[in-house]
DNA sequence: CGCCGATCTAGAACAAGTTGCAGAGTTGAT
DNA sequence: ATCAACTCTGCAACTTGTTCTAGATCGGCG
């Protein structure tokens, strides 16, 4: 039941996406056709070129399915976003980042997830857009994005069994990191400034893990 | 020339917001009845209660003339945030923050912004909203509220000649402020939550500012 | 097979941001 | 006082997100 697809609200298993409701073949094509159209279309020309109707209609869907599978524009684009970084994750699991201290590996983590952006801007652009623009009713699904999120850099950190602290801290980078985004993407910010913001907030992270056996 | 005066391009005085053309008197209180007009409708329903027929409506000013003024309801919506964000530094500035470290300072004035915002939930979330949803096109005026609220922060610090270490600080604050703000807003972290990720963050402060004489 | 409920389609309809336009009002210079 | 230029008004039109409706399809079940 597509109807349901996108409350995944009382699913224990908030981590993954799919199991939640069992969607029929047709069903899960027509989903990926959607979130594939709409990528396609932000990659072009960000988040005003994905309009409902060009969605609906690039990915062979009537409009009031498309409106089924994701109950606003804001939705698609934020499942879009999670969609992207799900990719990004399991890229990263992959090839952990290299670094000595937490604060150079969660860094080097957030420059690759920046690299992969600069080369899709406009995609990028879209997805953040509707990630702040997004409203209570939309909070669940911004939720799930900022546990990735977190759980990215918490990967990076190495940490086993992060206190309270170290938690603050990491959400704090999670801000700093999407804040950050923003303003480069809306061109007031440049490369550089967005790479120095970037260390300057991870050292937060090594202030509360100071390592054990340092010299 | 209210057609111009939202264009706060060359204008080398940036810091300041009037004298960049001369207003008449009755542009002048058009301009404050709309900005009045705006604020109240998005104290009461947020951001999707400033509708610009409304607000034109509201202000008893002409929906094109209300165009003229602000191009956009996004343009409306930032330049309420900078007309807040005015009596908010004003009202600093007289009653500075107390507190040892910068880091106490910084925290405990944004607290207080904090507790302002607090006030008039459904205000902040629409000039939030509008502020990190704005695009290229209004990075100008986004820019002046980011200026703003930097000098705020900075004036906190009771720095005279910050370092870039400290500026790029500063910005990091400033990020997570706006982001863990709108977290608040749409009810994805509570009030405490705020509150430890901003005593977070302003440890960075401390960090490139050694107290000359600790122990 | 024939039926039922859920899903999908096509398209109209509605809402709010934005634009365009003709005419009335204001202003400033002569 | 008069004229020209600019501004403001009232209103209609256009765009795009969203909703609604009537009918076509599909999938399972007796």
């Amino acid at each position: 039941m597509p109807a349901d697809a996108h409350r995944t609200k009382a699913a224990p298993d908030a981590g993954r996406a799919e199991p939640a409701s069992p969607l029929t073949e047709r069903q899960e094509a027509r989903r990926r056709r959607i979130l594939q159209a709409c990528a396609r279309l932000a990659s072009r020309g960000g988040f005003d070129a994905v309009q409902m109707r060009e969605v609906a209609e690039s990915s062979q869907v009537a409009l009031g399915t498309l409106y089924r599978y994701f109950p606003s524009k804001i939705h698609l684009l934020v499942a879009t976003m999670q969609d992207q970084l799900e990719h990004l994750h399991a890229t990263l699991r992959k090839k952990p980042p290299a670094g000595e201290t937490a604060a150079e590996r969660v860094a080097g983590t957030l420059m690759r997830a920046f690299r992969a952006l600069q080369r899709d801007p406009l995609l990028a652009d879209a997805m953040m857009r509707a990630l702040t623009f997004a409203d209570r009713g939309v909070s669940a699904e911004v939720e799930q994005v900022f546990r990735r999120t977190t759980a990215i850099i918490l990967d990076a950190t190495d940490l086993a069994d992060p206190t309270p602290e170290q938690l603050s801290a990491v959400r704090v980078i999670g801000h700093t990191w999407h804040s950050t985004l923003i303003t480069w993407l809306s061109g007031r910010a440049s490369i550089e400034q967005v790479g120095e913001d970037i260390d300057t907030v991870c050292r937060l992270i090594d202030l509360t893990v100071p390592p054990p056996g340092r010299d």
